[in-house]
DNA sequence: GCCGCTTACGCCATTCGTAAGGATC
DNA sequence: GATCCTTACGAATGGCGTAAGCGGC
């Protein structure tokens, strides 16, 4: 048994069971990943992959188990090469980031350019995705840390530390009916006006698809969309009202639109941060943490990492005062 | 990185640093061990192991995390054999059971006789040793399953699972004054004999140390034996007082003895399995652990295994009412 | 007929064992 | 001087890429 077959039983699995694909993603050959499996295979004495013909079709039961524990052993890999890297230099390395759209450019560029400054040797790297693509990419170890609102509690090998509260806020143009009206909007107002609003599972769309089905309201939804740049710029052209991250209003860029308060309508959401359970986290990335989310020191996130389910952890942060934006 | 580097610097670290002899262990080169530790340590760019001259003398401080996650990454690996063995077929395989004297030769032949009978086509193999090298073998993997009463408890990767409680018996010949007496012995009288017993650390020794103790007594011991086999043996010749498990007393082979008991002098003690927690568990093991300890279903070991501390497994078996013997 | 896996073959890298060298106690 | 690790070298093995074969959709 070789550490190679068990990484490429494993990213076959995770590329549907297509062996050329995962050729290519991997930037080896295609017949030797197969071969490499066949020989596997031929040591365990069964089959991984279930095949029709020469087509793999899908994974035996004992399969499953072995390309869980394969994964496994891949995740420790990486962690010998991340104490490794520690220890020879614990102010350099890689810290890969999988974030939406609203936290790369909202949340994240302050902290960045204070992590940069501090750690100037470390290469950061973003990768922007919908929150199932984020969850996954840290779930797999593409990325070390995922931060999003959605879809975190997807993998259960993820920790999720709760970061922040946040609320959405309205935008209007200033020459809108509602531009007038202060912060005590109603939700049959709102859903008087066609709507600009996130796609479905990003942001917290979640809580207003909530809110209105609870008042039995089904507002109109002029556009949906991933960034609230794209939703300010309709709600610019006079689309629709706006419904955004508060955060993602700018008092000073966005001197054009007005900002209504949404809390009380569509209720608060928290951005977590998920980190694999049993990565090895290196110094620099505990410092990101806490850059991003103050209450995050290393000992709450170690404490946090041993809990086994969620429940646990959630007891953990029961009592915390998590900041609002 | 390749699995035999990590199974290299794994099996040094636990051979004392001594590479030699780690060699011969493994049945390799001793120059082989050592470059492939060296391209090892080159390609994670520091050393694992500490040198003087050429002598590897100490492990470094990433070198500890490094071994450590090496052995959880082999022990993972032989979990997708067993799964593939499983899957082949579960009723062969190998089943190593590291364990004491006193269970072998009192407690184990009729569980392995059903077991045998039961599953033909296991290779069942017993280790016989000291508690600590049985704890020993099971923590790194060298057999599946420990049995003994003392020192389970050191090695944090063992899971321990009850199995039934046992006090000791005094073993006098018949023409001695004491079997006269029946079971109302006191610790002053069994004191003024000397005492022939299990040498420390064996079989329940700790429990008749601590009885001796508390009273403030110290009896002459005549002879310590790792078996009860010896000390009836030397009971016999009229050197003195034997203090066995009861078990070991067969009331039809030991028709020359008699057996006093002294189970309100030394108290009970508990015969424990432990199982490398993570280990992926056979059918058969199930089976066996069964057979041996009737409450421990497969359930049960289930439950237990999956817990992370110590006192939350005792909490599980508190209720559970242990046979004794 | 295209896509995708397997087989075949040759090159190159790696591993392993033997033998010799050198350091430490 | 004995023990033990390192270096050196040759043989064998194994992994990987290219090219051809072939079964399924």
């Amino acid at each position: 048994m070789k550490l190679q077959q068990l990484r490429y039983i494993w990213e076959v699995a995770h590329h549907d069971l297509n062996v050329s694909a995962t050729a290519e993603s991997l930037f080896t050959s295609q017949p030797g990943i197969s071969k490499q499996i066949r020989l596997l295979e031929n040591e365990l004495g069964l089959p991984i992959f279930a095949r029709n013909g020469k087509q793999l079709t899908e994974v035996t039961p004992a399969g499953e188990l072995i390309i869980r524990l394969a994964g496994e052993i891949l995740g420790k890999v990486e962690n010998i090469k991340s104490i490794a890297e520690e220890y020879v230099d614990e102010n350099s390395g890689t810290l890969a980031i999988a974030t939406t759209h609203t936290q790369a450019r909202y949340a994240l560029p302050s902290i960045v350019k204070t992590f940069m400054a501090r750690y100037p040797k470390v290469a950061l790297t973003i990768h922007q995705g919908t929150p199932v693509q984020i969850s996954d990419q840290a779930a797999r170890g593409v990325t070390d840390i995922a931060i999003a609102t959605e879809a975190l509690e997807l993998f259960d090998n993820l920790v999720m530390l709760p970061c922040y509260r946040w609320s959405h806020c309205i935008l209007v143009p200033q020459e809108h009916p509602l531009s007038e009206r202060k912060d005590d909007l109603t939700l049959d107002e709102v859903a008087s006006y066609p709507l600009i609003t996130y796609v479905f599972g990003f942001t917290g769309r979640s809580k207003l698809d909530e809110a209105f089905a609870h008042k039995n309201l089904s507002p109109k939804v002029a556009l949906t969309a991933v960034d609230a740049d794209v939703i300010k710029t309709y709600v610019r052209l006079g689309l629709g009202v706006g419904v955004v991250a508060r955060l993602a209003y700018n008092p000073e860029h966005d001197r054009d639109l007005v900002a209504l308060d949404a809390g009380h309508l569509f209720g608060d959401s928290i951005t977590k941060i998920g980190l694999r359970r049993d990565m090895f986290v290196r110094r620099f990335i505990y410092d990101f943490i806490e850059l991003f989310a103050p209450h995050l020191t290393r000992d709450v996130v170690e404490q946090a990492m041993k809990l086994r389910d969620k429940q646990e952890i959630d007891a953990l942060f029961q009592e915390v005062d998590l900041p609002h934006y």
